[in-house]
DNA sequence: TATTGTTATACTCTATAACTATA
DNA sequence: TATAGTTATAGAGTATAACAATA
C-alpha cells in the first residue's frame, strides 16, 4: 500500500527487534527528532520550536512553569530559553506579581519565526507520517497519550512507602 | 476504561502537546528506557540487554555487524561491549575467518543473566503496555515498525543528486 | 524556610577523527 | 585502498548542587 515498488525495508530492521518497543520508540523518536532538525536548519532545534509554541499559547509564562510543562529540569530550560533569546526571539520580561520571577514573551521576530517554520514542521511530520491512513495516526496519537498519561501517573503517585 | 477511579492524568498533559508527536514518542520512549533501566538496577540498562539479546540469537557476530544491527556507531558499540565484557558476561573470541574481527559470544553468566532479568523485563513491558488492550499493543508496534521502516527507507535510499 | 533564576559542574549518549593491524 | 577494532575527543542533552534575591 505504501511503496510497493520496492523492498520491504522493515527487512532492515532486525527480528529481534521488531517486536521491541523500546527500540521502536527509541528511532522513531530519533528519526522523526532529526528530520526536523535537519528541516529547521540555522541551530534551532524541535525544541526551541516546542518553547516558542507554549509561550505562543501562554505568553507570561515563568521559566519554572514553562519547565515543568514540557517535564524538562529548569536549567535546562535556562540554556534553550538563553539560545532563544539571544536570537531575539524571547524576552525575559519582569513578572508583575513575583519579583523573583520572569515573564517570558515571544518577541515579533519570535512571533514570525514560529509562522515562517509552522509550515515546513508540518510537512515533515506528514512525510514521517506518510505510511499511516489518517485514521492511524489518530490512533498512534491516541495510544502514545495514554501510555505517556500512565506512566505520568506512575511517576506523580509518589510511593511514600519505599 | 483503563483508571476510571482516579484523575484523568492525560490532563498533566499540556494541550499544547497532547498531539505533537515528538513530545508523545520522546516522552513515552524515556519513560519505557527509565524503568526498565530502574527494574535492571546494578549499572546496567537496556541497551545492555538489548546486546545481550542479539548475541544469543546470532553468537559468533562482529563487533560492526552488531552495531549495524542496532543502528549505532561502531564506537559506541565499543563502551558497552566493554562493560559487558568487564562483568564477564561477553567475550570477545577471535573471528574464525578474519584475523581484524572479534566474534562476540556470551559467556554462561551472561546467558545466567539473559535467562534471570528476562522476566524482569517482560513484566516491566506488561506495566507500561497496561493501558492498552491486546489488540491495541499490537496495533502500536505494527503502526511505530511501518514508521521506523519507512525513515530508514529515507535514510538508506541515498539521494546523490543533492 | 521555600522558591526563582542562575551558575558551575558532571554524567550519559552519541558521533567524528585518527591510529593499528589486518584484508 | 579499505575495513575492524580501538582510542581520544567533542558535542549534545540532561541532571544535581549551591548561591543570591525574593517570597
Amino acid at each position: 500500500m505504501a511503496t510497493t515498488d520496492r523492498p520491504d525495508f522493515a527487512q532492515l530492521i532486525p527480528p529481534e527487534y521488531r517486536g521491541h518497543l523500546g527500540f521502536l520508540l527509541n528511532k522513531a523518536q530519533r528519526a522523526l527528532v532529526d528530520e526536523i532538525d535537519t528541516a529547521l536548519g540555522d541551530g534551532l532545534a524541535a525544541r526551541h520550536f516546542a518553547i516558542v509554541g507554549v509561550l505562543h499559547a501562554r505568553p507570561g509564562l515563568r521559566q519554572t512553569d514553562l519547565a515543568g510543562l514540557i517535564g524538562i529540569d529548569r536549567t535546562t530550560t535556562m540554556k534553550i530559553v538563553d539560545e532563544l533569546e539571544g536570537r531575539g526571539m524571547v524576552r525575559r520580561a519582569p513578572h508583575a506579581e513575583d519579583r523573583r520571577a520572569n515573564a517570558l514573551e515571544l518577541t515579533a521576530e519570535g512571533r514570525a519565526w514560529r509562522e515562517r517554520v509552522l509550515p515546513l514542521l508540518i510537512e515533515q511530520e506528514t512525510r514521517f507520517l506518510a505510511p499511516l491512513s489518517a485514521g492511524e495516526r489518530t490512533l498512534l496519537q491516541e495510544l502514545l497519550l495514554r501510555l505517556v498519561a500512565a506512566s505520568f501517573d506512575r511517576k506523580h503517585t509518589d510511593h511514600h512507602h519505599e
